[in-house]
DNA sequence: TTGTAGGCGTTATCAC
DNA sequence: GTGATAACGCCTACAA
């Protein structure tokens, strides 16, 4: 590299690292075991189980670790006892950023706790999520599913196999974390209620989601409550753009006021509805659903019921975690709160003029 | 386990499965060879590389394989080889949207070849990244760094040590993608130019990020072009919360055009100017860079200079896996054009009234 | 507490 | 073209 002639570069040094160490690649435990003078075995339980060793022993083989500059062979372990030290997780689309926080919550707690994440996308489809499933499980020592697609007994499959844990979706049998929608949803509701609407549209997300059928089931019961008219509109895709395509079914219900099946729908809605003259939220209050990156973007900001996504990402891998390692499988779904955030995007309805 | 009293489900039912077929775990090239009624070595042969085994032989070893339903122990096949199939991305922010266009295109062009993406953070530290490369390095074949903070030499030691690809900065010696920031920040200044502004503020990202550097020194070379005067401003972080934070700053240069180091500052720029009071574009106008999720949700939605992330993160797992089978490491970096997108946040400059 | 020996599932290097 | 056999690096009874 510090020589004139830099021609193929990282090509030849590699080559002439693996050669380091008597020609051999990275040091073993062997290796250790012959610095140190023990046996192997001994380094080995004095690396993996600290306390089955004598202090004497262990503090020889450490240093000598520590100056071979030795690491596990991740594969040469994993081959008799199955572990990976891995958790996979499988969402249904990477660039939709309700799974960023996700992402993010289950790859900080499994770092943390020296797990690494492989991820894997489905791109919203069963059949597709449960191959990338099976391939993950291979070699993952337990899975997470956001949002899955597949059928329950797909799921349930796969749990016999190795640990699995469910994101926002409920399996019988399987460890569960789901937003408990009714607070927010209450919540939501009630304010608009309170604004003097009388009508609300439902736009729901896709069909095999089983957060959706939740989250109409509470728009439902909380309108009763509050003695508001509930209707419920179709979608063609949970995107900004199936938001803008259902923006004319959602004026055909005479609706004063809509929730989404997630921000991302309530986004394009409103981009589509104020392209069309109306004015939010002094003709129509749009309220969304997970509080995404990017909702307080817009003008007005969303208002919208929050999910804890990043709490759901790192409580799965917590619960995956401890299962992994010896713990019971939980019996009743973790549930996590949802909340109304109140922004700008619905309000009091003006009077036409 | 298949007896009544099914308490603790999904954990019984495991241990189950793991008794199958004869006690032992999964089917092996072993079983297929007692099926088959050949050798173990000839049915790992035949399994690899088809061809280099009699076409007979060849239709029952798969055939006995299909009917038990083997599939390949990774750890078993990488003991010997030290290939996984696998390749690590490293990326400075899960949850800044920037990435996820890079993690999905590597995902995706990986998953196309059989790969499986294997995800870590850095949290924008130089020490975790480097860390985090490193136990990586360890499993994967293959290593992509996104937007690396650490310093080249760290990243030169481990392209010495497997495949390495280096997105959005140039590193002497290691394979990179980076996008060619002139034509888009050309485009940019030209169409600022010719709205009659005289004078540009850049805001700036972190110090340690390369591309921070190269989109400045655009700037200037365009900015001398269009005959533009061009003044820098230090960001503290380059999100929405650092863009709030340096709207003072901007101001006090008295530009009348911003270009910022990515969107992120951008909005947040954005917001903290019209929270007082300003109108954008009519008072100043703001570009940003890259393009990311949300750009367009903003009003005005953001003008800003498209970085194809998607196309980085594509093209980095294309080099390293080209690299992995046998190819040569491209020896100049592959360039990704960028490109003036053209919105509502930048125009002409309005007389004071 | 420590050493011995066998095995995990695959690939690679030999002979045949 | 195919079969035997030795690694690959680590774990774990079992024995000492």
């Amino acid at each position: 590299m510090t020589e004139p002639k830099t021609q193929g570069p990282a090509v030849s040094t590699r080559a002439a690292k693996k050669q380091a160490r008597d020609g051999k690649g990275n040091a073993t435990i062997y290796d250790i075991a012959k610095v140190a003078g023990v046996n192997p075995s001994t380094v080995s339980r004095a690396l993996s189980k600290p306390g089955r060793v004598s202090a004497k022993t262990q503090k020889l083989i450490e240093d000598a670790a520590a100056e071979l500059n030795y690491r596990v062979n991740p594969f040469a372990r994993a081959l008799p006892t199955g572990r990976t030290n891995t958790m996979g997780l499988i969402v249904a689309d990477i660039t939709n950023p309700t799974f960023f926080d996700i992402i993010r919550g289950a790859e900080t707690t499994g770092t943390a706790r020296d797990y690494t994440l492989v991820l894997a996308e489905s791109a919203e489809s069963a059949e597709t999520e449960l191959t990338a499933a099976r391939r993950m499980l291979t070699t993952a020592d337990g899975l997470i599913l956001a949002s899955p697609r597949m059928d329950d007994d797909d799921i349930r499959a796969l749990a016999a196999d190795k640990p699995v844990v469910v994101i926002n979706r409920e399996v019988e049998g399987v460890p569960c974390v789901i937003p408990d929608v009714r607070k927010g949803i209450g919540e939501a509701v009630r304010s608009l209620a309170a604004n003097g609407h009388k009508k609300l549209a439902f736009v729901a997300g896709p069909a095999r989601s089983w957060m959706s059928a939740r989250r109409w089931e509470g728009v439902q019961a909380a309108c009763e409550w509050s003695h508001v008219d509930a209707v419920r509109v179709e979608s063609t895709k949970p995107t900004v753009d199936g938001g803008r395509q259902v923006a004319r079914d959602v004026l055909a219900t005479k609706a004063t006021a809509v929730l989404t099946y997630n921000d991302l729908l309530a986004i394009g809605l409103m981009q589509e509805l104020q392209a069309g003259g109306m004015v939010v939220p002094d003709q129509i209050s749009i309220v969304g659903f997970d509080d995404i990156f990017g909702a307080d973007f817009t003008t007005p900001p969303l208002t919208t019921v929050r999910s804890p996504l990043g709490e759901c990402g790192s409580g799965a891998a917590t619960v995956l975690l401890d299962v992994l390692h010896g713990g019971k499988e939980p019996t009743a779904p973790l549930r996590v709160e949802t909340e109304l955030v109140l922004r700008g995007s619905s309000g009091r309805l003006l009077p036409p003029s």
